[in-house]
DNA sequence: GTCTATAGGATGATAGAC
DNA sequence: GTCTATCATCCTATAGAC
């Protein structure tokens, strides 16, 4: 049974050049669709084209690859909301929440391994591997639900529960690497615009 | 780091009893905190009080378990949507979809730990383990669709897209159990409202 | 149905040569 | 920075006593 489609494991640019870039892609592939615990080093080694000990010249244990691949998934999410909010008319609640519903959706159908093993492995991690991006996420998710408080403020929006719908919206896009397949007539984009007009129409008074 | 908060075990009624049903319940609980590849048989023994070997009087393997628990999950969700579906008025897509969201949001966050185990772990089984399983979720998948498609029929609904609404209402509840916590003030039926209430909305011409 | 003992193999990680 | 050899431990599952 497979969790995920066999896509080639893609990482955000600027995250790793050479061998350990590769245990990295390799470690990403792996991951996702086994699963961290049932993926041993020996696979990883295996699929990089060296032997296990050598992944340990690049990375001090499997847990940090682990580790690794969580915190570039949550950079990439958070550093792609700070570019998402920066570009939106700060007096435009509705802009900002179809903006940043587009980028959710969008960064996690870019990168759908990527995606899978930091929202579906994460909970391997120890507490201390785990910090730096629970922080992260922690900003995200202030940023997102900071635009819905704004959108509620000016009267935009009247949510039965906000903290429902944020959550509700924030489902949408993580499930859709699960599923999407893109095709020539519906991609990434598409998916984005059709869950961001969701996203506006749940929060909008009925 | 937690993937689930620390809820006892539960099974729908007519899953088991004895010794068979403790190994069920506490492989559920290890499942679910854990993983399936990360328990060992080991720990399940020692959460039951029995040894290791004990085990195998009562599955053939540990894949067996968790075949059986991904299995009751399904037959749990299954069997909902069919009662669901037969008290509505088959005349009434919008009732069909608003009672078939409050029951998919019911099932998941009445039985959390099964709901993730049943969704996340699935992947660890064969495709023979998993194919009964398969099938009543693909069985559970054409009732779901058909009231929308009805609805559609009948000119009640508009989706842009009736595939990818169908996938976001579903998201919602997926993901229910890895943040609901009920209070007194919000209990599982007041989510299984508030999330009903957005898929019509989701649904309903703009 | 439960136990002890154990088979047969895989695991993460280290030591030390090159 | 990669290798071979290996440690110490854990794994699922079976054999056979009770």
């Amino acid at each position: 049974m497979a969790r995920v489609r066999a896509v080639e494991p893609v990482l955000p640019p600027g995250n790793g050049t050479g061998t350990e870039l590769r245990i990295l892609l390799e470690s990403l592939r792996l991951f996702a669709h086994q699963g961290y615990p049932a993926t041993s080093t020996r696979q990883i080694a295996a699929a990089v084209g060296i032997r296990a000990p050598s992944i340990y010249e690049h990375f001090p244990s499997k847990e940090h690859i682990l580790a690794r691949l969580v915190l570039i998934g949550h950079r990439d999410l958070h550093a792609a909301f700070e570019r998402t909010l920066s570009a939106c008319d700060p007096d435009d609640p509705v802009a900002q929440v179809r903006e940043l519903t587009r980028t959710h959706v969008l960064t996690h159908v870019t990168h759908p391994l990527l995606a899978i093993v930091t929202n579906d492995e994460m909970h391997h991690l120890s507490p201390e591997l785990a910090a730096e991006a629970l922080e992260l996420r922690r900003r995200s998710e202030v940023m997102a639900t900071g635009a819905g408080a704004r959108g509620v403020a000016a009267g935009l929006f009247a949510p039965t529960d906000a903290v429902v719908t944020a959550a509700a919206i924030a489902s949408m896009g993580v499930r859709a690497p699960y599923w999407f397949v893109p095709t020539d007539d519906y991609g990434p984009a598409d998916l984005a615009d059709s869950y961001a007009n969701l996203a506006v129409r749940m929060l909008r008074p009925s």
